[in-house]
DNA sequence: TTATTGACAATTGTCGACAATCATAATATC
DNA sequence: GATATTATGATTGTCGACAATTGTCAATAA
């Protein structure tokens, strides 16, 4: 999604941290897993310094926890995370879709409406990991369309673990649920469109707490009501 | 400000982080100071490991930056990172003090009002860092009654850094804006009683507009008007 | 005088080895 | 047989050394 060229070559820490930021948001390691030294070792074919070091960023970054006691694993999204991530999800995405209102150019209107209708072709084909992608570009071309770095720092706070993996399993295999999304979309672009800031605002708002409530109805929890189970499948399967 | 007690001991990574925090949250390392690894080795008495990870888990906080080329310095405030933040902070704490509304015990209402009350008789007796603690306090609390861990973190990502610090400096040693914040929180206390999810919502929101207001109008840019310079000085001076 | 080059110092990046810790299994004692 | 104790293996924590990179500055040439 960035980061195409490279002046300098990174270090081997920045290395490992992309792939292993990668690995967890593609789901090759799930939440909870644990995260052994001498594993990634063998598996990157480096010193035990560089790994450290890439999972003490990611620890700071709130994607690896160290559980009780020094175990390193890939943070779980619980019930409580979703509970909590979404209300404040949709205060900034308010925030950002009513700032957005004041400075958007046609070109970036444009370009908004080109992801969406992407969006509704990816949807007809049932390429639902396509949807989850343009998703995000749509909300993160908002974010950039403010270009406030501490909104998009704190929106970041919230999207990182394995919110996107989650939302992909639980919410955007249904066939309605993206319909309803590709529509609230629409209304936020509208309001946009209109330099309507408090309408960008609500619209946005409302998004996401749709999003919310249609997340919950499609969430799996584990037999401890604790922790959700995102299993990876096939991108074109649809869960009835 | 927290951690009073510890049943396990710490590694070295964690207290070594804990003091370059309370460190740069204290001033004694200034915004854009660069932290070589070998003072920072003879500072601590131990080798570079432990140091490089501590600097690592900063450095995902956003506390410490790399800037060009692999030079770590404390981040700096910049004019652009205040106007960034404060209408963002503005919005959290406007959410914060309406969930906070909802669900405020008489005893936690009781314990902001005390808050307040030493804040009136600090500001009295002129101890501005006292202040500033007691700011900070008033605000963790709000959070804490809310007890939404992502708006946690959300928050954590605006106030990282100096930014307490630049708060001090800028703000609190001012008079009147000190007795205006205290005004200020008052009536958000007012909303809580009244439980007025509404109210509560738009008076923090209006405190941190003012208090954005208020620290521009005192703030310190340097002749490139890039960064703040946080000039640390004794608790009692004031500013004229 | 100015620009270029090269050597040297300072700093960060990486490595392999060893120490400390924790969990589990095995043993001994009652 | 049950409990306490010891051993053992797996994992993380820390260290010192060396490699790679960057910055500085003087010497030399134009």
């Amino acid at each position: 999604m960035k980061q195409t060229t490279f002046s300098k070559p990174r270090s081997l820490v920045d290395q490992i941290k992309h792939d292993l930021c990668t690995a967890i948001e593609k789901g090759d390691l799930l939440p909870g897993q644990q995260l052994k030294e001498v594993e990634l070792q063998k598996w990157f074919g480096v010193s035990r310094a560089p790994i450290r070091e890439a999972l003490r960023l990611l620890q700071g970054d709130g994607l690896i926890i160290m559980d009780d006691y020094k175990k390193r694993c890939v943070r779980r999204i619980t019930k409580k995370d979703i509970e909590e991530i979404f209300p404040v999800m949709a205060c900034l995405e308010g925030l950002a879709a009513g700032c957005a209102a004041s400075k958007i150019t046609t070109e970036q209107i444009s370009k908004l409406n080109e992801i969406n209708l992407k969006m509704v072709v990816a949807h007809k084909e049932k390429k639902y990991k396509l949807c989850t992608r343009l998703n995000y570009e749509f909300h993160s071309l908002i974010i950039n369309i403010v270009g406030n770095q501490a909104l998009n720092r704190a929106m970041r706070s919230l999207t990182k673990g394995s919110i996107w993996l989650w939302i992909t399993n639980c919410y955007y295999k249904r066939d309605d649920s993206t319909l309803l999304s590709i529509s609230e979309h629409n209304s936020i672009i509208t309001a946009l469109r209109e330099r309507n800031i408090k309408k960008a605002d609500q619209e946005a708002r409302n998004h996401i707490d749709q999003a919310y409530q249609r997340s919950l109805q499609f969430a799996i929890f584990d037999n401890e009501g604790d922790y959700v189970l995102p299993i990876l499948s096939n991108d074109k399967e649809v869960i009835k």
